[in-house]
DNA sequence: GTCTATAACCTGATAGAC
DNA sequence: GTCTATCAGGTTATAGAC
């Protein structure tokens, strides 16, 4: 039986795992290609190569980092089985840890998406599955008397700022470097309870 | 009556202002000086004049940017006279309505920021002024089992995020272009009677 | 203060040998 | 597939005339 997938050859893989924490850090128009593939320990002229191009290179990564960074969310909101309460609860879990393991994702994507240095069709499916999604329809079940968004937005604001906001609060002295993800760990408990709290608070 | 301080030319103005508006849309790396002088209607070689450098320029919209991003939440954390209540209240709308006038502003000196494109000591003295404000005091005795900082990080989330995330928030669909700002004044009795809620509740 | 011209360098990309 | 060498164009900055 032979392979049908051929094997990613291992300097186009080293190419990728070189973008990835370049871009990421310094964003599309603050990398050189020189920075990447001194990185990589590879020869320049192989990322035009595999690549063709710094903007096609580029586009690879941030199609892996949308799908990072929305993917999750998408089989627990939409999941018919699960209550308001549990999806709550495994949003802030999830999306938490995902960024423990991922803190520069939300300002790399947000700011990259913002000066438009990418084609962002490829998100409006993903991002519109979850407007319409599981959740929303609980959320406007139990509160029909304000926007659903009003609930996501602030979720996912409670879960994404401190990460998005981290090399200030810093410098605040408020949580230490040392500090932030044993923070981050307490924020999960804390936002769970407070998002159901403000859901099911009476209407005024 | 002679003025004491020099106007400041109307070539230097010029320039400010169109820095201002170009480095925030394409940030630091993203900004040919040219951009600048082009959107200026100024000669190029000018800029070199009044501000030396491209670095130099972009420091000194930094400084301002800064000033804009933390300056009027100093004076109302620190105000001795007022409740928490009253804070929350004045927060939530004074940085709400500073945000509908410079809705790229957050991403821009976030991402800046976590780019180290400056120095960063100039924000150290605002930001701890902030850390340890009467409003830090009143959160930490109206509830002494959790670390104030962490209501202070869910109060700014919940304002800023959508401003940060506007583009991908628009993409799904769930809040129109035309729309956006209207759902951000509801945000304001929304996110003040949230924090309310969320700080009086009992502990755990 | 403002302009033209250009220096000095950097950057992405490719040609062509191996 | 990988390397060396190099090009073409862009970018910041400055010299020097007005």
């Amino acid at each position: 039986m032979s392979e049908i997938k051929p094997e990613i050859s291992s300097t186009e893989e080293k190419i990728m795992e070189a973008a990835r924490k370049v871009f990421l850090r310094k964003g599309y128009a603050g990398t050189r290609t020189r920075d990447i593939t001194l990185e990589a320990g590879i020869n320049h002229a192989l990322l035009n190569y595999y690549f063709r191009s710094k903007q096609k290179l580029f586009e690879a990564i941030m199609q892996e980092k949308i799908v990072k960074f929305l993917g999750n969310l998408i089989p627990v909101v939409n999941d018919e089985t699960t209550s308001l309460e549990q999806k709550i609860h495994l949003v802030v879990v999830n999306y938490t840890e995902m960024l423990l393991e991922n803190p520069d994702l939300p300002i790399f994507v947000l700011s990259e998406l913002q000066k438009g240095n990418f084609e962002a069709i490829p998100i409006v499916k993903v991002v519109k599955d979850i407007a319409n999604s599981s959740f929303f329809r609980q959320v406007a079940t139990a509160r029909p008397d304000i926007n659903p968004a009003h609930f996501f937005m602030t979720m996912l604001g409670m879960i994404i700022f401190p990460f998005v906001a981290r090399p200030m609060i810093e410098l605040s002295g408020l949580v230490s470097h040392s500090s932030f993800n044993g923070m981050m760990e307490e924020r999960k408990t804390l936002i769970t309870a407070w998002m159901k709290t403000i859901i099911h608070e009476k209407p005024m």
